[in-house]
DNA sequence: TCGTATATAT
DNA sequence: TGAGATATATACGA
């Protein structure tokens, strides 16, 4: 093991880290050694009480063995490492990146405490670790034997090897669930083998002291800041925004200093609810995973997640009003000045909404991540605003719900699409014992209210956020939601949020408490920092990788599979502008046959496939021509809902077509395989979310299970380019995408479709024509299109004796569903005046990228690089 | 059932 | 750096 793990002198990652480390190397300082080792640490080093010392020091020889392997060419050896370093599992850099072995004995615990503190940067596999392993893992009878032969690349780093990055937000977040300044300290040099830099210490003292000291309270639909530090709130409203945003009301004009005061609400007399008390059945057999769950936070006893902060919370509080539509621009402006808000809501002690009467049903498990998710958020009593990431499939519905049984309050979920608002509604009545008639839906199809005083209300964010004229019913509703005061505001897929129109949903809507949902906490825009302000600092994030490995999610093998362009669409592409291109490219016969072989293959196997398709013409063309179900925007729900239950109930279907509808809320449970024929632009939440519907396959934990992702790109065309950046967010996450150039089994392959150069050169042709068709020829385009796809599938649909036969109707509606096609193409038609945007477009992304790499845009990191 | 207006993401 | 172009999706009224 040792041997697979350590030699590794791939030196790409690396010499990106020793670029970004570049002040380690002004730090020499050898007494730090002297000062910082021994006795103080080695007293400390009892941190384990499971792992004995035994443990810790066995493992030295291999540790150092691979330690040094690793970093030993890279500039670490000027460090002062600690004597007993051996035994800690990390590295603190001048900049604030962490870098944690993952073998070490004590790196589970390690884990979850830098994931309270820190941002999850990267984690890396071993090479050869992984390349073995997927050879192992994927024997020939389950992988296509070219598949696993063609391994030319593995995106892939030294053997287990986490690296995190501190940052203002992470550190914000820390306080947030309940940690001080001095745990985070203690824990952190503890850990390290180096002593913690000086300007780490600087840095966490500034993010954390004033962290956490000011909330914003919500009572009888006002807005409070509260603090029980008087001096703090001066200090704000010495702030120009933040004066003009308040609110004198009658009660403070007179008081001292203009402050209204009261008494804190005291948490002693609460039990402690935490999560494994608060679940409401005791029954649960989640609790014994909390327990060994406590009994991790219990190593890092100071880390005390539950600790009672009684002690540091005197009973006086101050606060003053500010308008409730201002609270955004407050929030933001103290995040500024360094003073964050938290929001905290103590539910359990607000007698004025009503409770909500739900639990979780007994039979109802929670896995241990979701439960340490929930345990930050209600660490100490109170309901935290924030954002919990999980992966798709890991039950990100289920925190949600067990999160509002846990406030019973009146609750308000937001979703991106009213398909979802569905399945909430459905994940509710499933989960816990509410009633149907709690629950109210507010979509453009149903408009209810709940009965009774308290209930739930499922709606979409473009339903509360639209501005426009609503029918009469919906402005009915809105005035219900916005006359409520909110108990709990459930957001999922919150990473759309930050979106202008949807961020106002958070002044609309007044909410005690926020709980932010998500898969994908990354944007291509730099709004994902906004949710700091606008929700919450990120409470938990669970890694990929480490549910895959715990059975959680499915295993998936990735892969990019280069399919060479034929001459004639090669020659064409690089004539035409990049607006055809891109369609040039996507329409690739040996594309087209590429994913009809590995649609083959995987049927054979009895796999459940989705293919999915950015555009929609391709998406039309290729399932048609390969008779498969489709479902994209103009689907209608019925269409939808058939197809979707033939996909998971159907035998004879096992592969549906989707645009980027699937993208986002559309649960495929069965599905165990996923093509991506068209996936230019650079989304790596895109990317992400496509890999995450396939990760809940049921059949994940059979032996040697593993769910397929492939991406067919074009080869030498500007895919390539796209496919790289789309991947770096699961790759950053530790998957390994390979790189197939050549479906092998392919050439032998029978009834390939376009295999003949006249099928080739009439698709080129359809193409081609498809693009020229501006709006002046749409009768022309409008017949010729018809012809590719409309009666086709017309064909198809009424053939009958296809395994289409099933889902005949919506195909036949399909033929509906042809002629709007046109429109699509007539829209995709003009594209001469499209030449520039390509241009832009690389240049664009690099600029978010240097954005997004830099990403300390917050006041406190300017502050801490200029002090150097 | 259609067309229009408006939203997001790139 | 920001504004514009484009594709896709949704809400709603006629």
């Amino acid at each position: 093991m040792a041997t697979k793990r350590g030699p590794s002198d791939d030196g790409e990652k690396p010499s990106r880290r020793r670029r970004e480390q570049g002040p380690m190397h002004d730090v020499d300082n050898p007494e730090m050694e002297d000062d910082d080792t021994n006795e103080d640490y080695s007293s400390m080093l009892n941190v384990p009480k499971h792992a004995t010392m035994d443990v810790v020091s066995q493992s030295h020889n291999f540790q150092r063995d691979s330690v040094s392997k690793i970093f030993g060419n890279h500039d670490y050896t000027w460090l002062p490492l600690k004597q007993d370093h051996e035994s800690r599992p990390l590295w603190i850099t001048e900049d604030g990146h962490i870098i944690l072995e993952g073998f070490s004995p004590i790196a589970e615990k390690a884990i979850d405490f830098l994931i309270t503190i820190a941002e999850p940067v990267s984690r890396y596999d071993d090479q050869n670790d992984i390349s073995s392993d997927i050879v192992e893992r994927c024997d020939y009878d389950i992988m296509p034997v070219q598949v696993t032969k063609m391994i030319l690349r593995l995106e892939s780093r030294p053997s287990h090897i986490h690296e995190y990055r501190l940052t203002p937000y992470s550190l914000y977040a820390a306080v947030s669930v309940g940690l001080e300044t001095e745990d985070i300290i203690e824990v952190l040099s503890r850990l390290s083998k180096v002593p913690v830099p000086e300007s780490i210490l600087g840095l966490i003292r500034d993010c954390t002291l004033s962290y956490g000291k000011v909330k914003l309270v919500l009572k009888h639909n006002r807005y409070f800041v509260e603090s029980s530090h008087p001096e703090m709130l001066q200090k704000l409203l010495r702030d120009q925004v933040i004066r003009e945003a308040r609110v004198v009301g009658d009660e403070d004009a007179s008081a001292a200093g203009g402050l209204i005061t009261g008494k804190a609400p005291n948490a002693k007399d609460l039990t402690i609810p935490g999560i494994k008390k608060d679940v409401p059945d005791p029954n649960k057999p989640a609790n014994g995973a909390g327990t060994s769950a406590r009994s991790e936070d219990e190593i890092f006893a100071v880390v005390g997640l539950d600790k009672d902060d009684d002690d540091i919370e005197p009973d006086d509080v101050h606060s003053f009003e500010i308008g409730s539509s201002s609270v955004e621009i407050v929030k933001k402006r103290c995040n500024e000045l360094d003073y964050p808000m938290l929001e905290e809501y103590d539910f359990r002690n607000d007698t004025r909404n009503p409770n909500l009467e739900m639990d979780l049903k007994p039979i109802t498990v929670i896995r241990p991540y979701q439960e340490k998710s929930l345990s930050k958020m209600f660490g100490n009593g109170r309901a935290r605003s924030g954002i919990i990431v999980l992966p798709c499939g890991a039950g990100k519905t289920l925190v949600g719900i067990t999160a509002a049984c846990t406030v019973k309050k009146n609750t308000l979920v937001l979703c991106t699409s009213s398909v979802s608002v569905l399945q909430w509604k459905q994940q509710f009545l499933l989960w816990s014992n509410i009633k149907p008639h709690q629950i109210a839906l507010f979509t453009a199809d149903q408009k209810e209210k709940f009965l009774g005083a308290s209930g739930i209300v499922i709606s979409t964010y473009s339903m509360v956020a639209n501005t426009r004229n609503r029918s009469h019913d919906a402005e009915k509703m809105m005035k219900f939601l916005r006359s409520q005061e909110w108990g709990f505001l459930l957001l999922d897929e919150v990473h759309v949020v930050p979106a202008n129109m949807f961020r106002k949903v958070l002044t609309t809507i007044a909410a005690h408490a926020k709980l932010g949902l998500t898969a994908t906490l990354v944007r291509e825009d730099e709004k994902i920092d906004d949710l700091n302000f606008l929700i919450g600092p990120k409470l938990y994030e669970a890694n990929w990788m480490d549910l895959a490995s715990r059975g959680h999610i499915a295993n998936v093998q990735c892969a990019e599979v280069w399919c060479p362009m034929t001459p004639a669409f090669y020659r064409e592409y690089l004539r035409e502008n990049s607006r055809k291109r891109a369609l040039l490219y996507v329409m690739n016969p040996n594309k087209f046959q590429a994913c009809q072989y590995l649609i083959r293959y995987h049927e054979e196997r009895g796999d459940k496939i989705i293919v999915f398709s950015d555009n929609v013409f391709a998406l039309v063309a290729y399932a048609r021509k390969l008779e498969k179900p489709f479902i994209y925007g103009e689907t209608s729900q019925q269409e939808r809902v058939r197809i979707l239950q033939n996909f998971q109930h159907n035998p004879q279907i096992n592969t549906i077509f989707l645009s980027k509808v699937g993208d986002t809320s559309i649960d495929l449970p069965e599905a165990t395989c996923l093509i991506q024929v068209s996936s230019h632009y650079g989304s790596r939440r895109q990317e992400a979310q496509r890999l995450g519907r396939i990760l809940r396959a049921k059949r994940r934990n059979d032996e040697g299970f593993n769910a397929f992702f492939y991406s067919l790109v074009s080869k030498d065309t500007q895919e390539m380019y796209y496919s790289t950046k789309r991947q770096q967010f699961l790759i950053d996450q530790g998957y390994a995408f390979k790189v197939i150039t050549n479906l092998d089994g392919m050439d032998q392959e029978q009834d390939l479709v376009y295999s003949t150069p006249a099928e080739q050169l009439s698709l080129l042709q359809t193409v081609l024509l498809a693009q020229e068709s501006a709006a002046d020829m749409n009768a022309d385009v409008e017949h010729d299109d018809y012809d590719l796809t409309g009666n086709t599938v017309r064909r198809t649909g009424a053939g009958g004796g296809s395994i289409l036969s099933h889902v005949g109707s919506s195909v036949a509606g399909g033929s509906n569903g042809a002629r709007r096609s046109v429109g699509g193409l007539k829209s995709l038609s003009g594209g001469d005046q499209m030449a520039y945007i390509e241009y832009n477009k690389p240049v664009n992304m690099k600029d978010k990228d240097k954005n997004r790499d830099k990403g300390e845009h917050h006041a406190l990191f300017k502050k801490y690089y200029n002090k150097k």
